[in-house]
DNA sequence: GAAGGCCCTTGCTCCAGATCAAAAGGCAGG
DNA sequence: CCTGCCTTTTGATCTGGAGCAAGGGCCTTC
């Protein structure tokens, strides 16, 4: 029987990630330090990398798939708190247990660094300690926009939210290698109830809303993790975030006005 | 008449953050360089200390009263993303412009660094960018935090919740201090419409939910910003995150089970 | 000391979205 | 192929909390 889970060395080759993530631009003999350290691990859809206040033994990025990142409540109501997707590092340096849960979402290969290493790492190239500074201060944006959305936006505003932010993550030069020429296309790499929990909704509102959404032509429906973009204006205006759209003078609530 | 908000050099016993903050630990080179760099200035309640998306010319951090960071949708809705009390820093390092704005929720006191200023002593004393990584990584358990809050969790627990919050930072040895002996009392250092901001909820919810809270015995209103704690036990499970209450084994839902 | 603004509270109404229920499709394992 | 499980969708119902309105208290300003 094999473990269920694997891990061996990276060879040069097989790191895709040399050009996005925390290897970018790093000098020669930090990356050959970082592969020197790192070691691929795959895991299979479901399975739990590190457990709610467990002990962080080590520390990656995620090369292909999606982690996600969750807290659970005593009654077993759980939120995603990040979706983690290749490219973005996973783990906390210097944070001995875990503050929340991280399993993976789909099917995953990981780039994984012992936490003691990459610290010792760290500790040697000012220049890596820097970029996780830089890194960390990103997911804490992004955080903090999402405090925004679950605080004070409508099913509809967060769902078209999170397409537009798919979209523009799915644009991003190097992770459009990975899907050239698919333009309009929306691909949703989670099932029904991670979204629920990572927008803070249940999978019946999320599927009512995407329906509707296609109803009103705003986009197709291709398969329930695939959609196609027919109307980005309106998807945007859905999303509440659009710059375009003149504030109004009106006192303001916690509800979305009326379109 | 005088301006808005008035900056002077710390003097030695100006600044009473030294035990709490930034300073705390610094190496007496690192702790000289920040005390020259440091300016009081006072702002009054209501005053903006850095607009959305405008450039951020300092960091510093609070030395009395109440910070708010928030961000607003084009339509006017608002949400405060944190509070920052005495002892938190405030402002981005290495961020050209805010992605919140900041603002004064009570009268406050702050030390601010320039921007620039700061940085260079970053890149003199890497003790000082270590902890700025600790710090912004502490930010961020905070905020994701919040998300769980916010995601799934009901008005009357996000209240419970925050109230533990206050009481457990004003427990908290350089706090204490300030308030000596005010053991069962909880002062919630802004008003309502910010704890709404805050809360992802309205002025009324809170005002009803706590009053009953106050009915059924778990605290005294001695005014609005002051409360007596009479049953912590039970406070504690209205926040939800008790951690003796028992698991349940039924299916989680997005509200909480009946208590 | 009068006026205007906030701030907090409370009653009433209404609705977005959670919950409950059920059915259909897909996939893995035996 | 069958069985069981999971995912997604859709319909029907219910409710927590938002919205609206109004009243009283306090503070600041003129």
């Amino acid at each position: 029987m094999f473990a269920h889970s694997m891990l061996r060395p990276i060879s040069n080759d097989r790191c895709a990630l040399h050009s996005c993530s925390v290897c970018r631009d790093a000098s020669p003999e930090l990356r050959a330090e970082l592969e020197r350290l790192g070691r691929l691990r795959i895991c299979r859809r479901g399975e739990t990398v590190v457990g709610e206040e467990e002990d962080t033994p080590f520390v990656g990025n995620v090369v292909s798939g999606v982690l996600r990142t969750q807290k659970t409540l005593h009654d077993g109501r759980q939120q995603i708190v990040e979706l983690l997707l290749p490219g973005d590092m996973f783990g906390r340096v210097f944070a001995h247990t875990s503050r929340v849960s991280i399993e993976a979402a789909s099917n995953v290969t990981l780039c994984c660094f012992g936490r003691a290493g990459f610290e010792a790492v760290m500790a040697r190239f000012p220049e890596l300690e820097h970029r996780m500074l830089l890194s960390i201060m990103e997911e804490l944006n992004a955080a903090q926009d999402w405090i925004l959305l679950l605080g004070c936006q409508t099913v509809t505003e967060r769902i078209a939210s999170f397409l537009l932010i798919l979209r523009r993550r799915a644009l991003r030069p190097c992770a459009a290698a990975a899907t050239p020429g698919a333009f309009p296309i929306i691909r949703v790499p989670i099932c029904r109830r991670d979204m629920a929990a990572y927008l803070g909704t249940t999978v019946e509102s999320i599927s009512r809303t995407i329906q509707e959404m296609a109803r009103r032509g705003v986009l197709r429906i291709i398969d329930p993790q695939n959609f196609e973009i027919l109307d980005e204006r309106r998807l945007s205006l859905l999303s509440g975030r659009d710059a375009t759209e003149k504030p109004f003078e009106h006192v303001a609530t916690r509800r979305a006005s009326i379109a």
